[in-house]
DNA sequence: GCATCATCTTA
DNA sequence: GTAAGATGATGCG
């Protein structure tokens, strides 16, 4: 066999001055397609073929890393150090014998004697990383790596070219790039590898990222257009259809053939445009025959260390390079000098995305938007609000969402709004952006005139509001006296939705319930992240501070997708009655209601908190003294690894155990078995630090300035059981346990007149057990009234509840609390401090007695591995994808929270359900629900009504499953009886 | 500056 | 043994 890459040798120096005749096109019509490429022949034994699109590393990791990377003369060095690391990966990782760097040249190509358009939206490279261009070419060269740059060829031609010729003659190719445009060269042959992000793209990652195979992909970019490249595409068509189009007639020439069969806009491109589109082809068509001589020699890698290695160190100094150049002096290890630049890559990695957001940002506020075929629209004048306005009026339903300042509601101001009535179709009125210099921002519709004339539509019960986490939208709209109704209202009527919480009913644990995540998983599209367009970290800007075209883009682009999730949910729960029940009759309203409780907020008493963190922090210094008197030194009580070295190590304390990373276990459990004053101190240290910080000072800094309420958000699609959680801050675990705990709860109190009231269901998940498992001993114990864990322990025992000395009532309420949890022996002789063996005396003991509760434990096993999910008393599917994992610890884990998960879940439907039913009830002037505590509703109550209102609240919450879950439809026989208990008090911890 | 670990709080 | 969230310390880069 000849050498293979020799067809048109011209010239064997490898940074040889080549050029091609912009003038000549390639030959089109004969141009072989790498992606059809037959690859049988393919030897990937040996090392593959390497080719570098240096021009993407240059542009990529300009961008990307932080300009603060200089030398001392002041020369930026980021693009330098960017691509010298991608190149050292890539050697590192394949240990390749023949490569070759390209680079465009200045020079135009035959593509910009084609169209005037190509590349024209592109600005004038930087001056920073022109200067930085040479450094590269002779690090490439010093390097000993072929460098390719040919005039009139495009660094794409050229990789595509020798691409073609490398596999044609046996060798795999990895081509090295982050540009998706070079998908079109995948086949089984040829990988790309994005050496910077470290993605790796081979013919299933295309199919996966846009539903083609690689040799669609030309076709692909000619009908979508790429507005980076100028190619214009068809109108009508993107990115979704496209892929449409290509999976049922697979190519452009096919669809042309069966025209008269295509639907909709996209049809009307195709026919408007059909003549544009061999001349776009060519645009997108990335060039495998060049007229350019390249010899196999001349792309082998000089890989003697000594070659360059002055050069290499003229150019590390100048740089200033530190490691790199301590690598050099290790020329017999140069994995050394790999290895620290790989840990310098990963270094680089980090910061990868940080500016990721500003080059994507320069890219569309270059070329304006591309999303002309999707029929986004930023709405700026009066008549274009008005026909928004007509549409809305008109529409049966429609979603809406609201951009603003902030992910926080309570703080967050409007910027702008996004709807739409159909998918594919979106608007975004721009409110109050600022951003200096966009000429956009004058022309912005006024933001209370826009609201006035919407409020009655969003307040009208008729038209059906649709949107992603609504509950958030409704905050906002709040704050401009708007009270969003015909969405999270119940209107069996409309078509009102949540797409988080239809997705969360549907399955909470196929995914998380983020719009990103719902477009991914749902829609197979990977949406713009609020990054990309606001940036990140330090640097991030609010919303209002966006270029609007970008924000219209964004924002349509929620309204789009949520649309079409709408459109997907909708067929969904048509197929499931009960999913839809779920999500209309029970979110939906709890929504509604979690929306009031957290624009409540709590009162709290400052000064009473202040006190405390004042006492508590005294106690802490006091304690710290002490301990360093018994350790003979000063540390850090509150660092686990130093005080594990001082008790275990140092004072020489036996019983330390080890934990994985290897640092001593000091949590509570071990320390209490330890007698030793450092230990006592520290665990009074740790409560009070503890409380001081996380409680005391925490609630002081949320609460609200002027009106001492503290606002908590629930996250109402979070956890795979239905029950809620608590952010910022977390109220469902304010202390209660110890007496100094519950002085936190003494600062939440009601104002003036008012007392707060608790009211909580007595053992819901016991009694949920005794109803699921119908086990006769169980249900008569509630049955009865019995103290259930007396009772237990009466039961196991084979004694008189009058008996029971309060050890067997305390183990007895450990296994009663171990069934809920799925309970092993292990973990019970844990909690018991007991050994195995009785823990499993005792177990059996129990389950000899109540019969019922094994069976439900084996068959509830038994459905979550037939179904491969379990149901709550209201029939949530709870999956449990975990059930046939092959780790043995994964499966067990997935058993216990199988058992679990009915009871947990059961109860929040409960709760959920008693929400509803006391919000219902519950005469708002005299009563505000504040808080949800799980099995517990916290309340503030006119002081003189307490007793009528408590009973109202007590008879609502017990005689749920009899009232408000039959009128929603659902027929629970509930076993025994629910139980409320409440209390009321100045305070928190009085009402409890 | 950001992620992870260990710890502690709740139902 | 289930389900959560917040914190300070620590390590990474």
């Amino acid at each position: 066999m000849t050498d293979p890459i020799n067809d048109h040798t011209t010239d064997s120096d490898h940074n040889s001055h080549q050029a091609l005749d912009p003038k000549t096109l390639p030959n089109f019509d004969d141009m072989p397609n790498v992606a059809l490429m037959d690859t049988s022949h393919v030897d990937k034994d040996q090392p593959p073929f390497i080719l570098v699109d240096g021009s993407y590393y240059l542009f990529r990791t300009y961008h990307a890393l932080p300009k603060t990377m200089q030398n001392s003369q002041g020369l930026i060095t980021n693009a330098i150090r960017g691509t010298l690391n991608a190149l050292l990966k890539l050697m590192r990782r394949y240990h390749p014998t023949h490569m070759a760097v390209c680079f465009d040249t200045k020079s135009p190509t035959f593509r910009h004697h084609m169209s005037s358009d190509y590349k024209a939206a592109r600005p004038p490279i930087d001056v920073e990383l022109v200067e930085q261009i040479p450094y590269i070419h002779r690090l490439v060269s010093a390097l000993g790596i072929p460098l390719l740059r040919i005039e009139g060829a495009e660094a794409d031609d050229i990789i595509g070219t020798l691409a073609y010729r490398a596999v044609e003659q046996g060798h795999h190719v990895v081509i090295s790039t982050g540009d998706k445009d070079m998908m079109q060269l995948v086949n089984d042959g040829v990988i790309l590898e994005d050496s910077f992000t470290g993605k790796i793209t081979d013919t299933q990652a295309v199919i996966d990222k846009f539903g083609i195979n690689p040799n669609q992909m030309i076709d692909f970019l000619t009908l979508m257009g790429d507005s980076s490249d100028g190619i214009k595409g068809v109108p009508g068509i993107g990115k979704k259809t496209a892929k449409d189009l290509l999976v049922e007639y697979g190519d452009i020439d096919n669809m042309l053939k069966h025209i008269g069969f295509i639907k909709g806009r996209g049809a009307k491109g195709l026919i408007e445009h059909a003549d544009d589109i061999p001349f776009n082809r060519k645009l997108a068509t990335i060039i495998t025959n060049l007229e350019i001589g390249q010899d196999w020699n001349d792309l082998k890698i000089n890989t003697d260390p000594c070659a360059h290695i002055e050069e290499l160190r003229t150019l590390y100094t100048e740089l200033e390079f530190r490691n790199e150049l301590a690598s050099l002096d290790h020329p017999n290890h140069p994995a050394n000098g790999l290895q620290s630049v790989a840990d310098s890559q990963a270094n680089t990695e980090s910061h990868a995305q940080v500016a990721k957001s500003l080059q994507s940002t320069n890219t569309d506020n270059m070329t304006g938007s591309n999303h002309q075929d999707k029929a986004w629209h930023t709405v700026l004048d009066e008549p274009a609000f008005d026909s928004l306005i007509e549409a809305l009026e008109a529409a049966p339903h429609f979603v809406i969402d609201t951009e603003t300042t902030s992910v926080h509601w309570r703080e967050a101001q409007i910027v702008g709004l996004s709807f739409a009535v159909q998918a594919h179709e979106a608007y975004y009125i721009p409110l109050t952006h600022r951003l200096e210099g966009d000429e956009l921002t004058a022309k912005q519709l006024d933001r209370d005139t826009v609201l006035a004339r919407l409020k009655p539509i969003l307040e009208n019960p008729n038209i059906g509001k649709i949107g992603q986490h609504l509950k958030y939208d409704a905050h906002i709209l709040a704050h401009y006296d708007i009270d969003l109704v015909g969405a999270i209202h119940e209107q069996p009527n409309n078509w009102a939705m949540d797409t988080m919480l239809a997705s969360y009913v549907i399955n909470a644990a196929a995914t998380r319930h983020g719009m990103d995540d719902l477009a991914r998983h749902y829609l197979q599209t990977q949406t713009i992240s609020f990054e990309e367009v606001a940036g990140k970290g330090a640097k991030q800007v609010t919303f209002d501070q966006v270029a609007i075209d970008i924000a219209s883009d964004y924002a349509c682009e929620d309204a789009d997708i949520t649309y079409q999730l709408f459109d997907v949910f909708s067929v969904e729960l048509a197929n499931d009655a009960n999913n839809a029940k779920l999500l209309h009759e029970l979110e939906i309203p709890t929504a509604e209601i979690l929306c009031q409780m957290e624009a409540n907020g709590i009162l709290i008493k400052r000064s009473f908190l202040n006190e405390l963190s004042k006492r508590f922090d005294e106690e802490i210094v006091a304690l710290e003294k002490r301990a360093y008197e018994v350790a003979g030194e000063e540390f850090n009580l509150g660092s686990p690894k130093q005080l594990g070295e001082m008790l275990f190590e140092k004072l020489g304390v036996p019983g330390g155990k080890k934990t994985k990373s290897g640092q001593y276990s000091t949590g509570e459990a071990v320390l209490s078995k330890i007698d030793h004053p450092l230990v006592d101190i520290t665990l009074e240290y740790r409560g009070l630090s503890k409380l001081k910080s996380t409680y005391t000072d925490a609630l002081d800094n949320v609460a609200d300035a002027e009106t001492d309420r503290v606002h908590t958000s629930y996250h109402q699609a979070l956890t795979s059981t239905g029950r809620l959680s608590s952010t910022d801050p977390n109220l469902q675990n304010i202390p209660i346990r110890t007496a100094t705990g519950r002085l936190i709860r003494q600062a939440f109190i009601a104002p003036e007149g008012r007392v707060i009231l608790a009211a909580d269901y007595s053992q819901i998940e016991l009694r949920l057990m005794a109803h699921f498992s119908g086990d006769k001993n169980l249900t008569h114990a509630f049955n009865e009234g019995l103290d259930i864990h007396a009772a237990t322990a009466a039961e196991v025992l084979g004694k008189d509840v009058a008996d029971v000395t309060p050890t067997e009532r305390r183990n007895a309420k450990a296994i009663n609390f171990g069934l809920l949890y799925g309970m092993s022996a292990f973990g019970l002789a844990k909690q018991l401090q007991m050994s195995r063996g009785e823990a499993q005396d005792y177990i059996d003991m129990y389950f000899e007695r109540y019969p019922g509760v094994k069976n439900y434990m084996i068959n509830t096993r038994a459905s979550a591995y037939e179904q491969g999910y379990v149901e709550t008393i209201l029939g949530r599917k709870l999956y449990t994808p975990d059930i046939n994992h092959s780790n043995r610890m994964v499966k067990q884990g997935a058993e216990r929270a199988a058992i679990n998960a009915p009871l947990q879940g059961s109860a929040a439907d409960l709760i959920k359900l008693a929400m509803i039913a006391v919000d219902n009830v519950l005469p708002k002037d005299q009563a505000k629900m504040l808080l949800q505590v799980h099995d517990e509703l916290v309340f503030e109550v006119d002081a003189d009504k307490v007793d009528a209102v408590s009973q109202l609240i007590t008879d609502a919450m017990q005689d749920v499953l009899r009232t408000t879950a039959v009128d929603k439809g659902w027929h629970v026989d509930f076993a025994v009886p629910l139980l409320v208990e409440t209390d009321s008090g100045q305070n928190w911890d009085e009402a409890h």
